[in-house]
Parts: structure tokens; C-alpha cells; sequence
DNA sequence: GACTCTATCTCGGTA
DNA sequence: TACCGAGGTAGAGTC
């Protein structure tokens, strides 16, 4: 990795056009070759920068970074006040815990956190469109399609619907009907769900795991 | 802004919880105070991070970020490899041109480029799923409901037939009809709009400006 | 390679 | 402040 602090101004050319006027910045040139160009401030996103793979051209007053769909980066240098470079290594990276996945193992362990009567018939249904989070059925015997999402927004909606089209048309599963899950559902969403004739159901993931570690424990 | 290269672990709870292995990485703390941990690779996102306001508070072997909300982030450190501070100051920030909003503001002055006989009512006119980009009429009064995109995706259809749905219900806007405009529109997209009876227009932003730059010269 | 979907999305706007 | 939508979304997984 190599780091350089320098007055410089940025020109971008390709998905838009994009300029950084003249001031000191911190550009960033990872082993892999992307390029990032950071203020002093405004989180983690850099104000401009080029991924990988991509061909970085140093001049004597200017770099071209240019990447082979045509976009172009172009760092004017005018003063280096710093420039360090340093092997990282490859990074042995990173485990997560509490995503989309793990809420998903959860409610696919214990249906009946959504609904009641509900049994789980598969994870990951296939459909020619993709595949359903869960597929289930009630008491009455009548298929249940699960969409599960950390955040509730109107594209999870959206995407259930997609799929309930696909999923009536087997007979096996004709009538089948929708619930939308996820930690918490935002109010455009609600009344768009309702507006489909999906039911909505906000679950907790601290309080599944706590039920799910329990329902372990007790046998 | 500090750079530190150092051996290092790091642990974040709040959203999730993350770990990272010891390894050799890049830690940044900017001037606002938000820390970023990255490797040598992998484009600009940081393995790890934690945005301002927080508070960072070092020990002797590791340091400890909260902020207001509860989340934390601890990097234990082992071994320093480098350590370079360096004030940037303030960023004069990034200017951008050829984004929705361009091209909506373009449109919205003059809406004949999207069909001849359009005249604007109202720009961003509020349904209860969200604003549509522009509502207009034509010759023959009926009102025209315009979803605006810079690429034309199918997100972008179904958003557009979602509002209609809504403006639908209000007696002033009955029989209203939908035109997706975009700069591209893919395949599927014109293939779902035609579908929906919708109809689609794709524009040119480069035109577009280059019209209303001659507009406003002339008179 | 194209498509799909998640994300500690980030970021800006607005009510 | 919270909500909503755009993004050069990025990045991972699948086909």
C-alpha cells in the first residue's frame, strides 16, 4: 500500500463527470492497484477513486488512472507532503455475525415465530426467477411464501410479489400467499404489502436467538 | 488525519458483530474523528470502520471507538509499523454533473423534449408511497405521470406503475398515464414498460442541456 | 460474463 | 430527528 498526501485537484470521466478543485488530500494506492482519494473528513467514502483492475500512469505533474470500460481518473499533483509505502500482506478477513443469513437459519429453525401454524416445507426455494427465503404451509394445508430482510423496504415487497406470480402458476402451490419479514418494516412498505394482500411480521433478532438458544438447551 | 500501519485485531458489536484476525493493516483516523481499518486490497471500503461523532480513547495495547448509539469498535494493536499525522484541512468538496437530478431539472423546464404537448404541473407531485418526479398534462388534459431515471432499469417501470396505482384514486388525476424517461433504457424495461402501458422515451443529457443552453441564449 | 441481491451500505434531501 | 431515494452504489454469490 502506498500513501501520499498531496495538494492535488481530481478530474473524474465516465459513469459522470466529476471534479475535486485543488487542496491536500490523502490518495490511497492499494497492492491490488485501486486508488482512492480521501479528505480529512466525511466517513469512510472516498471523494473520488478507481478500482481495480485498471492502469495507473504516473507523469511528472499528474497521474491517469484509466480502467478498460474507458473511465478515467486524472490526479493533478501540485506539492507531495508525504509519501510512504509499506507491504500489508494478503488479509486473512473478515467473519460476521447477524445478517440477512443468520436471520433466515433462525426463522427457518422455527417457523412458528412468523406464524403460529406455520411448517417449513424448504429454504431457498427455487424459482426461474430466483429463490424464495422460505416456503411453508399453515394448518389448512395452504402454501405460505416467506420473504426474509433485515431492513423492511419496499423492493423486499416488491420481490415477494415477483415471486408469488411465479409460484402460483404450480398447481401444487396454487392459492399460496406471502408474509414479508424483517427486524423492522418501514411504513411505505406496510401499506404497500397490505395493498398486495402480503402480511407483514416484525421479528427480533436478540429475542430469536435468545428463543432458539433456549429451544437447544432444553433438550 | 492519522495514518497508522500496524499488526492488529479488531472487533466491532452494534449493527453485527465483526472480527478481524490479527494481520498487517492500514488504520485511518480523520480529523471529524471517524476511524477506517483497511487492507491492501479489496477497493475502497474498509474492512472495518466507525463513523463520527464517536469517541476514541487509546490504551497502552489497544484502542476502544463507541459513539452515541452503543456501537463499538476495539483494535487491538501489536506491533506499530508507522504512524504519520498530517492536518489536510478543510475539503473544498466534490462537484458532480450528469445525475438524476440534473436531468430532471432539465426536463422539468422544459417537459415538450420528453412529448411535444407536455406542460409541468408540478415537480416531485407527493403520493403516499413517495414523490413522483414530474406530473404533467397534454393537449387533451389528461394528466401525465413522468418517473425520471439515468438508466432505465426495471426498478425504475415498477416504480413509475406503483404511482400511478396511487394517483389513480384521486378523481382530479383520473386516466392519468405513465412515460418512463431515461438516458438508456434496457431491453426488459422497454419490454415491461409496453406491458404496464406504459410508454418510454430515452433522452440524451448532453442534447437536453445543450437545447436549454440555446433557449436561454436566445432570449 | 451477466444477473441477482445484500449492505454496519453512504449520502443528500426533506418534512 | 427520522424517513426516503439515488448511487460512478460496491461486493458477494449464483448461473
Amino acid at each position: 500500500m502506498r500513501l501520499v498526501i498531496a495538494r492535488c485537484s481530481v478530474d473524474y470521466e465516465g459513469r459522470l463527470s466529476a471534479h475535486l478543485p485543488e487542496a491536500v488530500r490523502l490518495i490511497m494506492v492499494k497492492a491490488d492497484g485501486c486508488v482512492a482519494i480521501h479528505a480529512d473528513g466525511g466517513a469512510y467514502k472516498p471523494l473520488n477513486w478507481m478500482n481495480a483492475p485498471n492502469r495507473l500512469v504516473e507523469h511528472d505533474d499528474h497521474w491517469t488512472v484509466t480502467n478498460p470500460k474507458g473511465e478515467q481518473l486524472i490526479i493533478h499533483l501540485f506539492e507531495k507532503l508525504n509519501d510512504v509505502s509499506q507491504e500489508l500482506g494478503l488479509d486473512p478477513g473478515l467473519t460476521k455475525d447477524g445478517v440477512e443469513a443468520h436471520l433466515q437459519e433462525l426463522l427457518a429453525a422455527d417457523p412458528s415465530a412468523i406464524a403460529q401454524d406455520l411448517v417449513l416445507i424448504r429454504r431457498e426455494f427455487p424459482t426461474d426467477i430466483g429463490p424464495v427465503d422460505l416456503l411453508c404451509r399453515d394448518s389448512s394445508g395452504q402454501a405460505v411464501a416467506v420473504e426474509i430482510k433485515r431492513r423492511g423496504d419496499i423492493d423486499g415487497v416488491e420481490q415477494l410479489v415477483r415471486y408469488l406470480e411465479r409460484l402460483e402458476r404450480d398447481p401444487k402451490l396454487r392459492g399460496i400467499r406471502g408474509v414479508f419479514v424483517a427486524q423492522i418494516i418501514k411504513p411505505q412498505a406496510k401499506v404497500l404489502a397490505e395493498a398486495r394482500g402480503l402480511t407483514w411480521v416484525e421479528v427480533n433478532y436478540e429475542v430469536l436467538r435468545g428463543t432458539r438458544r433456549q429451544d437447544l438447551t432444553l433438550f
